[in-house]
DNA sequence: CGTTCGCATTACGTAAACGTCATCTGCATG
DNA sequence: CATGCAGATGACGTTTACGTAATGCGAACG
């Protein structure tokens, strides 16, 4: 069935995104799907990225940003040289994203919290509430 | 000397963001300097609510999904049902950012694994180049 | 064989989140 | 008193990330 190939249509509805969308990160060298004709063929690897690319969308990420990071991905043809200063950036993303993680999770506590804190006020007002009765 | 209240470029230099950035946060409701005279005065909870801001920035919030989670903070005057309704909202987003972070550390373990591979990439074409002097 | 479908391209439009520029205004200071 | 800031107020510009026609084109279908 999927030959590894999918076509635009398929890809929209695998991954809920427009055409217009697909064609946008084409155009912005994000995806590379190979031509039948005038058509687009999406790839496996076009699907990866793509999913790597809603996810860094999720989390803030410039589509600029998020193109250097599919870098880190697709490494293997580069000189030793770009290869190790790749790595390098990548250890600096990870970085980032481990504080990321920190913060989120400090966010995530704090909202707990605020949340904790609403419960008791909820009570507190049922409670004048029935007594008002 | 901060007697709690800050200038428009004291708020500039402790976070880093321009004025416009500060009166367009006012113009979009998510920020209430008080006014002396035509002057903008920013409170101790203007600050509260701009780190607020800041933060939800870096995990892609938009403004408008911020000024919803900015209410959760300074409920106590609302009514029970709106009150509630808050409530409720802030559960959710509760749920959101504990997926978010599920999420990220996903992402931090795939970038991690790329990570060791790549690792192993330059070992063994440091190995190749070393093998061809 | 005409038409509909799916996909393509080109081009203009739009919402969000500010940047930038011009102009105005108190106020402090030499 | 002139003048120079710090901040205010429009108003228009800009970038990002697509949306939305308008138009064209090859294959498939009735």
């Amino acid at each position: 069935m999927t030959e590894d190939l999918m076509t635009i249509r398929e890809m929209c509805e695998t991954y809920d995104v427009t055409p217009r969308t697909l064609r946008f990160y084409e155009a912005k060298e994000l995806l590379f799907p190979i031509r039948e004709g005038q058509k687009r063929l999406f790839t496996k690897r076009d699907r990866a990225r793509l999913k790597l690319i809603l996810r860094g969308k999720r989390f803030g990420f410039s589509l600029e940003e998020i193109r250097q990071l599919l870098d880190l991905y697709h490494v293997g043809d580069q000189q030793l040289t770009q290869m190790s200063r790749t790595y390098e950036i990548a250890c600096e993303r990870l970085a980032d994203m481990e504080a990321r993680r920190e913060e989120l999770t400090q966010a995530i506590d704090d909202l707990k919290e605020q949340l904790r804190w609403g419960e008791k006020v909820i009570v507190s007002m049922k409670q004048e509430k029935k007594a008002a009765e």
